[in-house]
DNA sequence: AATTTAATGTTAGCAGTGTAAACATAATAG
DNA sequence: CTATTATGTTTACACTGCTAACATTAAATT
């Protein structure tokens, strides 16, 4: 005989609602299931989550989370450039392994991030990381900095939607030389790759 | 006193659901309420989208096609770096001004562009529009070339991401040297950000 | 400890969606 | 002129987000 309150509802919806994202895409997501896998009734996911976007925010939060992790840096060693490689390298590879997730964190889901605190607060965290490690990499300006800053995330961000729209786009070009060849090239290959790319952002 | 028959539904549809997807973005269109602005029973529309992801598909199809004719430059005259830039800033200037057409034509709305022929075209020819530029502008391998196109390609495409996202994350950083601040004046000095990137691509 | 209040759950129902099946009409091919 | 095909309509189903009204339990207040 189960109790009529669940105890831990919240959390387990959104455990639930990370996974099936993760595994299925946010669009295949409804309130519903989610409630049926839960074992509780269509509505109840409500008293938890005003509206489903707002399920959608927890769900990009975590994300967050996740790639503010990934990307990491121990923050007392010495910062050089190969592990600003390494953070792009990490960010990458959370978002080709986490796709349906980061369609969600940076898609258009979720519309105004200012009205999640704790979305906001864990997105800005994950920029705050990257900022750090340039800022001990350099003593660079602050708007140096930002400049950079933004320089590789959009590096990086471009890189996941390109080298996964490439294996997409078919394969109507010749063996070896063309985009999705080059792309499984570069993607076999990070490193080397963030490697040079960063030279340019570096020393600028 | 309207005929049965409307005589040019199917392009009216596509013209009709470019319009709203861009207006609306693309979550927002239902075939019905597409049929009822053509003046037309609710299942109407699948008389010649099989399902919604088709239709999808021929909105995408004008995007790409919209986006190759932004992006070209004229085959004849010798391509310099200024031309890429040019390329470049165009790119960006149309993801961020159509940006929810740019959604559907990069996001996971249409899962696999293999299944409907012109998306493929379009999308394929955008590319070649680039490999095109890039290959006059130096003698390289076919290999390098498509190096340096998957590399601008990922730079205008996360830059269109990250400006768009940036503006969403909020204002608690510090004025004039935060993410939004240097994102602003990346997207007011587009040119001038993108030939800075470039000097190390081009010549690698 | 008893009672009030707030939090959390359920049931029923609305309006909207994608899409399939059966049928109606008009344009076209033989 | 007839048969076929293309195109449109009606009806219906299963699903969705979400609201309102009600039920139950936990927490707060007296």
């Amino acid at each position: 005989m189960k109790s009529y309150h669940h105890g831990n509802l919240k959390q387990e919806l959104i455990d639930c609602a990370c996974k099936l994202c993760e595994r299925d895409g946010y669009t295949k997501l409804s309130i519903r299931s989610l409630a049926k896998e839960s074992g509780v009734s269509q509505t109840a996911p409500y008293r938890h989550f005003e509206t489903k976007e707002t399920l959608y925010a927890s769900v990009a939060t975590e994300g967050f989370k996740k790639l503010s992790i990934a990307c990491h840096i121990d923050a007392d060693k010495k910062i050089t450039k190969k592990h600003l490689v390494e953070i792009g390298c990490n960010y990458i590879e959370f978002g080709l392994k986490n796709a349906n997730t980061y369609d969600l964190m940076f898609g258009t889901a979720v519309g105004n991030f200012a009205e999640y605190p704790e979305l906001l607060e864990s997105a800005n965290s994950t920029y705050e990381n990257m900022r750090l490690s340039f800022s001990k990499l350099a003593s660079d300006s602050d708007e140096v900095i930002a400049f950079k800053c933004i320089t590789l995330w959009s590096m990086v961000h471009g890189l996941v939607g390109i080298l996964r729209k490439v294996q997409v786009v078919g394969d109507d070009f010749e063996e070896g030389v063309g985009p999705i060849s080059t792309a499984s090239i570069i993607s076999t290959n990070l490193e080397g790759y963030l490697d040079k790319a960063l030279d340019g952002l570096i020393q600028s």
